[in-house]
DNA sequence: CGTGCAGTTGAGCAAATTCAACGCTTGTGG
DNA sequence: CCACAAGCGTTGAATTTGCTCAACTGCACG
């Protein structure tokens, strides 16, 4: 009896990863541990593809057949639950694998949040090569390990009231992205609210209190600078 | 600002996996999966041990140095915040593994709830194998993913309401221990409180509410009877 | 028999949700 | 170009939920 997910976008099932000839723009950055085995394997094998906002990339108990990197843009998973709260499950940031997890389908749907660009590579033909190269399957063992480390890490949020939450949230997402003040969120007030399991109006609330007390600013609604991280950090205990 | 993580046994942190001599009742029953390279290795390389109730298995940010895996009893995994509270990270009922996760150090502190005997393995020696034989490997990989995928079930219990989360509870237990009707729980209203993020009295109070309902019925506080299963599941949503 | 621990129950309170209204921005069509 | 609707976010008031504090029961153990 808590959030009502909310005018979810009618996302276009109409993606899906196989056609290979939809390379888009490809920006190729550097990307971290690039000359690792796994990251070789990824860009080598993978398909670079664009989805413009809220296309849908896979969905709940899909099969999951593909693995997922970031290159651009942001993604979230989510699962919708049958009264209509959605949880959001993570939010996917350029370089953040996603798609991970084993068993045949997929636990979550994913769709991007602003338009990104990501790269697939089939599983089947990482888990061939893995079972050649140890470092392969050290490296899926270790992203998913990190994963499960982050989940963890989200439900020590999730028994806090809703003021921790807000400000663990903010700091989680100043640490993921480069910048080490303003924070430009990719996701609505919907989206931090179903990740967190709040309200939308008690984030806001949240974040109104936070601007009061000068631990933040609020230049823009998607744009968070933070002016005492101090504060923050002791909230969360 | 919620439980009040209420009286941590002192657990005596004398305990530690190395001295392999203490072999203790060995009770050899039929392992799942017990033929698979993975079992075959835990249960060759594996010393087993037993503690005792409310002793520490490992403590929070220890080294990861081992595996282990339940024989008998139930351990729990747990993370103190600074405030006293306490988050249950998970309970592992016989044949379950816990430690897992790479890095360097253990996510969690981990003890026994009742006296348990615990399969033991040094994880440097499984990741040898893991890079001879792709089998063990994808097995680990195998676990942690359903680690993950347990976790992120949890999460959604958490965003649910007090009712929803101790109903999901029951249904959980029920799925893992093999009974079918009657619930002989290992842990106490407080570990259950942490392990849902809510308190001992709306644990309490909740159980009494399905009791009053005929939903459970509760010959003693630790034996829970499921009367109504499908009331249960249609509460969950 | 008293002490301590685990669990239950009640009353009052604080926190977050619900319901509702409103402001701002954006995009669309006349 | 303006009017208007839709989407997103904020704010206020009333309500509900679950927490806090406190008392009380049953049980085990010395």
């Amino acid at each position: 009896m808590l959030t009502q997910a909310a005018h979810i976008a009618p996302t276009s099932r109409t993606f899906h990863p196989a056609p290979i000839g939809t390379v888009p723009q490809i920006t190729l950055r550097p990307l971290n541990h690039a000359d690792e085995p796994f990251s070789q394997a990824v860009r080598l094998m993978g398909a670079c593809m664009s989805c413009s906002r809220n296309v849908e990339i896979f969905g709940e108990s899909e099969p999951a057949e593909y693995l997922y990197k970031v290159v651009s843009g942001c993604v979230r998973t989510y699962r919708i639950l049958s009264d209509g709260r959605r949880q959001i499950g993570g939010f996917y940031l350029p370089g953040e694998v996603f798609g991970l997890g084993v068993g045949a389908n997929h636990a979550m749907s994913a769709d991007a949040i602003a338009d990104s660009t990501v790269l697939v590579v089939k599983r089947s033909a990482l888990n061939a090569i893995a079972d050649r190269d140890p470092a392969i399957g050290r490296e899926l063992l270790r992203l998913t390990a990190q994963e499960l480390r982050r989940v963890q890490d989200r439900i020590l949020l999730l028994i806090k009231s809703a003021q921790e939450r807000v400000a663990g949230f903010l700091l989680e997402m100043a640490d993921r992205v480069v910048a080490d003040e303003v924070i430009d969120l990719p996701m609505s007030r919907q989206d931090i609210a179903d990740y967190l399991g709040l309200t939308i109006e008690t984030v806001s609330r949240t974040l109104s209190a936070f601007e009061r007390s000068a631990t933040i600013a609020l230049p823009t609604s998607r744009r968070i600078v933070l002016r005492n991280r101090a504060a923050l950090n002791r909230m969360i205990g």
